[in-house]
Order: structure tokens, then sequence, then C-alpha cells
DNA sequence: GAGCCGACCCGACGAAAGTAGGGTCCCCAC
DNA sequence: GTGGGGACCCTACTTTCGTCGGGTCGGCTC
């Protein structure tokens, strides 16, 4: 029988799992209300697979999944969120989870996908895997202007002053002026670091 | 029931896929031998799901997988071969595929992932998921020298040629040799590209 | 309207980056 | 064993960057 702890400070939530995995044929050895209590019981229960909440109060859940992947023989994560936003996937995989889960998920099939996740597969909602493809997103550049966003993406295609000049019509003068201030504004020390970082946010 | 189309360039593997998930109360509806048979099977039986092979003759994996996502209505495409490299799966995922399994998964749990799939979610051998948290990787550095990749990495993070070579013990002239070298080898034109190029390679 | 602020432009000048060239060392081929 | 060829390090010179200061225009406050 494969054992289940889950993990959501919400114990509502908890407690609906709970019934649903128990008659689905799993067994929920444990419920916690955050990270904290999570990795405890994770110790004290040993089980197959984590199912766990983001948001939560003191430890979050990326973080206790990260003390849960780093302990030795350590159960499968799977985050069960209602949240589907690139960044937090990867942050998840990055700590180790091996799923990432909608709450939109039908509760009929929610039992099915721990299985095959302790199984030791990698299971996902279909929305949350479309934006692993490409490189992380990042969304610093919204405090420049817009003329120092388009010189930041020119910058971030290796284009020098001179071509961005070019394309956007402009002097070279007027392009290292922008460049500059955007460096400013981002506290950066030269244009590369600008356009590693605009290449980062797309 | 949930309907399956096998493809696969191997008739043993076809065969035997088919006798496995007939024998767990899944119906395989057809088998292809190559991506573009796999389309007009697609077409002729609309399946729920596609087990899709990669390294195959004529129309590969991926551009089938990518035909198939265009069309109305899709099945879901789970992917299913030997390898587990980064770049493989990367593009799976970007050809619209809802899952990358290894053939290396026990024929026993096949069935049951093929039914998460159908139901819409995404299945992943856990091997394959681990390189998706960060950017993907590069190795146009592979033409450098020992030299030229440090200081490409270092550029990556932004450092000046002095700060480049104050962690290396070099002369600021020194590094500059290593750039430009480095920027003829790899036909760029200034230090950003190569930054990010750098980057991008890990 | 006066004053302020920010976005938008440009010129001049010192400070980086990039190029060309010249050395040493080591390895491999002929 | 000698003549490439490559990696490695450096100096001297040109090109490109980045900063600083200075302009205009529009919107906003008082």
């Amino acid at each position: 029988m494969v054992t289940v702890l889950v993990v959501d400070d919400e114990p509502m939530v908890c407690a609906h799992l709970t019934t649903i995995l128990d008659a689905a044929g799993l067994d929920v050895v444990a419920t916690a209300g955050d990270g904290a209590e999570a990795v405890e019981l994770v110790v004290r229960h040993a089980p197959d697979v984590v199912l766990m909440d983001l948001r939560m109060p003191g430890v979050d859940g990326i973080a206790a999944t990260a003390r849960i992947a780093a302990m030795a023989d350590p159960p499968t994560v799977v985050v069960l969120t209602t949240f589907a936003a690139d960044a937090h996937v990867r942050r998840a995989l990055q700590a180790g989870a091996a799923g990432y889960l909608l709450k939109s998920t039908p509760p009929t099939e929610l039992a099915d996908l721990v299985r095959v996740a302790a199984q030791g597969h990698a299971v996902f909602s279909r929305a949350t895997v479309g934006g692993l493809a490409g490189p992380p997103a990042d969304d610093r550049l919204a405090v420049l202007s817009a003329r120092e966003r388009e010189v930041a993406f020119l910058l971030a295609e290796g284009c020098t002053n001179a071509e961005v000049g070019q394309r956007l019509h402009l002097t070279e003068a007027t392009v290292k002026g922008y460049v500059s201030s955007a460096l400013t504004k981002l506290d950066l020390q030269n244009r590369t670091q600008l356009a590693l970082l605009a290449a980062r946010s797309r």
C-alpha cells in the first residue's frame, strides 16, 4: 500500500484530500500544516509520497521540499498548488520535486497520479509544462522606460551601440545615454550584465 | 476505453507494447513505423494517446509530434524513447508533447502512465525532469581552449576584463587576448555575444 | 504661470574593450 | 631534430563604451 503525507496550511483541504485518497486505496499516514511540520512527519512516518502545498506560513513548500529531498532515501515530493506560474514550477523542480499538480485536478484522478508518482515517475498538470521548454523569465526590466527596455533587448541580441542606433534611428551617443541610465537604474556595472538580464527576461 | 497509437520504427517494439497495453485494458488501435505514417493514422483513428518514438527514419518523432499537435482537437502525445538528454526533452515539449518516458519504464507501469496521460496530465520519467529547472544548454564553446572557456564563463557573470584577470591571476591584457581569440573562433563580434552564449551553455 | 520631474535626445572626454603582434613552452609529425 | 601547430602569456595601439553635462518637450502640482 502506498503511504502518503498531505501538507497544506488549510485543514479543510487536508481533510478533503485524505478522504479522497483513502477512499481510492491509498494510505494517508499523516497531514501537516506547514513546512517544518512536514519535514518532521516525513522523518517520523517515512511516507512513499508527499503532497506538498507551496504557499504556507513559516517554512514554505519549496524550502520544505528542498529539506526533504536532501534526506537519505527521500520520499517522492509532488507539489499540489493553485498557481501554475513558470517560476514556481522551476523552483519546485530545483528543490527536488518530482511533480507539479494544480488543485484543479479532478479528485478521481489524483489517486492515480499519486500512485504513478510513487512508482518513481514525475507527474505534471498539463498547464505547467509548457513554460519549461524555453529559458526562465525575469521581469526586473519593469523599472526601465520604454526606450531603455528596447535598447536593453537589442543589447541582448549582441548589438553594438552603433547598431542599436541604426535600428532605432538614434545617434550612437543617445544609445549610450540609454544604456547608461538603464545601468544605474538596475544597479549594474556594464552592458554585458544588462544584456544577460534582458536575455533572461525574454 | 482509452485508445492508443504506438509509433516506433522497430516492429518488435510495436508488437511488444501492443501486447502489454492491450493486456492492461487499453485499446491499441494501430501502430506506425515512422512519423509520416503516424500523422496519417492519427487522422484515420483519432486515438486518445500517441506513444511516440523519437529516432525514426524520414519524419522523426519531434516533427510528427509538432504536426499532430497542430491538428484540431489533437490527441495527447507521449514520447517514449531511450534518450534522456535535456535537449531532446525540451524539443519534445516545444513540439507539443505532453510527456516524456524512457523505454526503461517497467511495462507494468506503462499502462497506468498512458491512462493518466489520457486524462490530460503530463507524465515524465524521473530522470528527464531534472534538467528542465535551469535554462537550456549549448555546447558551441567546445571549440575553445580551457582558458578561453574559463574567461567566457566569467564574462557570463558580468565580469570586466580586469575582474577576470584578478580571479584567474592574469594581466588584463592577457584576458583581452583570450576574449579576442574566443570571438574569432566563434565568429562573434563582441564580448556581450560571447557572454550570452556562455550563459546559455552553463 | 512657475517650478518640478521624467522621458527623450545629443556632444565631449576618460576608461574600458578589442586587435595586432611578439614571445615562451610543449607535443606530435616527418 | 627540426619544423609546424597549439596553448599560454604579454605590450602597444585603435575602437568602442560609459559618464557627465547639457538641451527640448510634455505632464503635474501649487
